[in-house]
DNA sequence: GGGATGCTTTGACGGCGGTCGAAGCGACAT
DNA sequence: ATGTCGCTTCGACCGCCGTCAAAGCATCCC
């Protein structure tokens, strides 16, 4: 009688892998994760708006199902995608999945939402289709090297060192890498992270390109930085990311 | 306050398609539905083990959520995969998810298992590893085309015809395909199905090449059946899938 | 040493969701 | 017309799991 029940002992538990991601938090884990970069428990804590100790009982979940791997550096517990299957995974997931969930009841929730796609914050450096233009027109102008291979090779090159002293872009002295290549699931392209990503947001905020909207990591392009990019890059401006809206 | 949970607002509500697998019933209806075949709603739940009314609302989650397509014959509802990408999908977590769940407590059970990855029932036809042995005997022996292109074309060849007569089967006459390629999960393969596949699956039934276990799925090979697949298509009296164990 | 800071453990609370049985409804067969 | 069959709806029950606060532990800094 119970033995009819033959499609749950199949040896394959589908169900077990799914259940990891069909919750909001860890789903959101996933997604911040996805950049490629390892985030600490209290990065994605405070990215997903949980307490600690919810995201470490999360966090054990996602390591011991191997959707995650960690790695503790004395106080730190650093957190990346386990593998490139995963990877796939979740953007196999992200294709199926409904955008503008259910939110865009309000008008403004949709602009705002819009305006994520456009500009946001990827942890401290700039994310989205402004991202990418800015990456590209970089790479263009000879500023920037970026061979998008198996791993990605990326670096700043002497005309690129140039061109920051130029715009007045220092680099704080860290033994972070300069150049790093952050993927970005909006727009399925890697753009410009690393010190180099983070000392140009940072001077982008502090010189009023950009500026955040509300609380969020939605980001604005102001009319100065229009100009600005238009100066420094040769970017339109009119950007491709908001032209015909 | 609340905005800086920004994580669950980026638009992509990766968690509502996982949690649509995270249930075990959910995910034994999309295993079965793997072959690519339509299964009535009835179908599924009893071989979820499952009332029909249970049964009802999991199918109206999945195809709400765009991963089952239904259509009405009568008072039947067919359902199946509604798409390539919810394939691939699935068969992305059935990669990444743990075999042989929890269950194998008795050796009885493992032995059911293991019988179950052997030779079972799909449907109608013959799937587990004796199916292929079957399937690739009969392509090299040229009864059988077997081109898994997009979208795969498998066909009789005339001499897999006179194979057929030879060997005592005879298609019933119908509608149905000849030859399908049905998609096994466990062994990542297709096997042979359509009405060829039927005939020959109730011929090994009829002449006792094989029997089945208990009221299950799985199918056990007899002596007589090893004898039977070496005299037709020459495969080994000791089955590569057995062999060693 | 003392005091941050980052993470984990524990315990308690609350809600969502999977389950069934029973009743209802439509399609098909005789 | 009557019965059967396949599916759906409804209502009720129950267990699981995501959440937090508080306390604890380890590491790092001064």
């Amino acid at each position: 009688m119970d033995d009819q029940r033959v499609g749950r002992d199949v040896g394959v538990d589908l169900a077990a892998v799914a259940r990891l991601l069909a919750d909001g938090t860890r789903a959101a884990f996933c997604l911040a994760l996805l950049d490629g970069r390892a985030w600490t428990a209290g990065e994605l804590a405070r990215y997903a708006g949980v307490t600690q100790s919810t995201a470490t009982s999360h966090l054990n979940l996602l390591v011991g199902g191997g959707l995650l791997a960690d790695e503790r550096h004395g106080r730190h517990r650093y957190l990346r995608i386990a593998d490139r299957r995963v990877f796939e995974l979740i953007e196999g997931l992200a294709e199926l999945a409904p955008r503008q969930p259910v939110r865009p009841r309000s008008l403004t929730v949709a602009t705002r939402q819009q305006a994520l796609l456009d500009a946001r914050l990827c942890y401290d450096h700039l994310a989205g289709a402004v991202a990418l233009e800015i990456k590209d027109a970089m790479v263009e102008r000879g500023l920037l090297v970026w061979d998008t291979g198996q791993p990605a090779a990326a670096a700043l090159t002497d005309r690129g060192a140039a061109w920051l002293a130029d715009v007045g872009i220092v680099l704080p002295a860290s033994r972070r890498p300069p150049v790093r290549a952050c993927l970005d699931w909006t727009e399925r392209r890697t753009h410009l992270a690393g010190a180099v990503g983070g000392a140009l947001c940072g001077h982008a905020l502090a010189a009023g390109w950009v500026t955040r909207v509300g609380t969020t990591r939605a980001l604005r392009v102001t009319p100065l930085g229009r100009q600005a990019l238009h100066d420094h890059l040769g970017l339109p401006i009119v950007s491709s990311a908001t032209r015909g809206r």
